[in-house]
DNA sequence: CTACCTAACTAAATCGTTTTAGCTGGGAGG
DNA sequence: CCTCCCAGCTAAAACGATTTAGTTAGGTAG
């Protein structure tokens, strides 16, 4: 069987190939009877273009690369707003989970290349992303989801860490809370550290002690970090009637470790989460927390792919932080 | 700047484009010491092979088209394994996320066929598929996830609802509960017949009498639909002492409107998801649930899809049933 | 010594588009 | 009447691989 292509358009309507291509393209120098009579046929016959013939004369793909760390984290939900910015602009998504490992991303990566790809979109495993920038070798523009990259010669977007820092201190204040705890698990990622800064800043201006409770070891995972960090918490001689918690996972496994120490949440003590991860809002959970407009930050990415790509001079690395926002659950409550 | 290509490499080497071509991918007919030396000048030269072009005269590409109907819920959590078992295969995944939306779903599916997806694995927004069959017109194999699709004319895999209904149903007996509720929302699929099916037949057998609460109404969606049978179960003059929820997101709501109404899971009352949905295993959630294999039901997937595809003649409609599991966690006690 | 075989190449067609450059015929301007 | 212009096409060269059908040189058999 033999592909249904544009040349058979063109020897049934008696028209060379140019003139279909150029209709179907809507080019200026195709007459509009001509135009409505190759779309009109081109309907009938149910013809598809063939993106891989397009994008090898194009030398380019319409296809933006995404791999993301960890599917099953808030940078797996950002793939939907991802997958809806780029159907707007026409531009199809090829995806890959690194699943914390640098060797699967490099695959990943390598394949992106492979296929072409006019950008890459990424949330790295690793803080050292220069593997992944000798790879691309400057072959397309590649951007940077979240704050992993310090390095401000690439291009990135992520969240004002310390806005969103500022926001939920000013709740727990608000609220009348003054003896508040920070949380944080064993990976210290650019942002973590933000928060710190910002949390500590915030309490020192109160004349209050910063309290800050960082887990150590590997084992168990995030529960075991929340099991250790909430002991420690509990067994403090300080009474603390508030948790920041750096995460909304973690947030969820400090809530559940409190619980099955007999305190409750938030009437013995709040906790509020960061990130809006999906868990922040399911049921059992409900954690006030600090959230990341995933939209408005998946439509600033795939914008800066296609602009990027289309600049002919070498772009400039851009940055983008967007302003998160405080979503108000059932985790906190007055003094 | 033009473009690093097997035409460079056989250039440099003095050797023809075939002969670099072939050399490349392991041809019979070039001898040992040309193959090295050309792959050595490849790496050197960080060549990349042009997969647009190899898919260009393959006609076909390396890519398989995966389309979901929401990526927040488990059919989001199948693109880990998919991406995996793809990777395993040297195959690349496009997706799409039709966000319950037909007319987007669609747009996907064009974008697929345009692209020229070797296959395509869809989890599909309605029963009815006849569209989507109708655009890809045969052009590749599409393999259907989840039960959505009661037409036995078409390949699928899902999960066997009815072994996984029966091995919730036989925990719970075992557990010593006789009065058990069964509780779905509105939408009612495929699956959920059967799992109706199996639970009143289980019921029956034990001279029990099965009792059902469907949602009815479309307001507040899940959280809605969990709140309002909640409410009939608690009024009911029958004292149920478990519940099987047919997924585990609305399992969770089941839970917490349970907990707001003071009546606590599992001292009081039982409940047993399905899916094995992330949200189950989630802090604060601990869902007893049945789980699906996400890993075999993705990597048979592929299979079928790369099956499909080799067979020159046309592809017997496959169907393939994972059997899923119980995974015990905290939402059920004995009596 | 000739003929044949085979290992190891090369040449050229092909995949389905886009795009540049060129062609053609009819109308307008001089 | 000739020239020029322009609208509306056509021809052909790319894009970067794969693959089929040769070709060549050296070795071996007869």
């Amino acid at each position: 069987m033999k592909a249904l292509t544009i040349k058979t358009i063109a020897r049934e309507l008696g028209l060379s190939l140019s003139a279909v291509s150029k209709a179907l393209n809507n080019y200026p120098d195709i007459s509009e009877s001509t135009r409505q009579m190759v779309v009109k046929k081109a309907m009938e016959m149910g013809y598809s273009p063939n993106m891989i013939a397009r994008n090898l004369v194009k030398s380019t793909s319409n296809a933006i690369g995404v791999v993301v760390r960890d599917t099953s984290t808030i940078y797996g939900e950002m793939l939907k707003p991802i997958s809806q910015a780029a159907l707007k602009n026409n531009l199809t998504i090829v995806m890959g989970d690194s699943n914390r490992s640098t060797v699967i991303e490099m695959r990943h990566v390598r394949a992106m290349i492979d296929s072409r790809v006019m950008g890459l979109i990424i949330a790295p495993v690793d803080n050292d992303v220069s593997n992944i920038e000798l790879a691309v070798a400057g072959r397309f523009p590649v951007v940077y989801l979240g704050s992993h990259v310090s390095d401000n010669q690439k291009s990135f977007v992520t969240c004002d860490s310390e806005y969103g820092t500022k926001l939920a201190m000013d709740y727990l204040f608000g609220l009348g809370h003054r003896e508040i705890a920070f949380v944080g698990d064993k990976s210290r990622r650019v942002a973590t550290n933000i928060k710190l800064n910002v949390y500590r800043h915030e309490m020192n201006a109160r004349n209050l002690n910063p309290a800050v409770f960082f887990d150590t070891e590997d084992e168990g995972g995030l529960t075991g970090a929340a099991y250790r960090q909430v002991e420690r918490i509990l067994e403090d001689r300080r009474k603390y009637t508030a948790i920041f918690v750096v995460k909304d996972m973690l947030a969820a496994f400090v809530m559940q470790a409190l619980r099955e120490k007999g305190v409750s949440v938030p009437e013995d003590i709040s906790v509020i989460g960061y990130d809006g991860a999906d868990i922040s809002g399911y049921p059992m959970v409900n954690l006030t927390t600090i959230a990341q407009p995933k939209k408005e930050i998946a439509e600033k990415l795939v914008e800066m792919i296609t602009r990027q790509k289309e600049s002919s001079v070498k772009p400039q690395p851009e940055h983008y932080y967007a302003k998160p926002s405080l979503v108000v659950r059932k985790s906190c409550m007055g003094l």
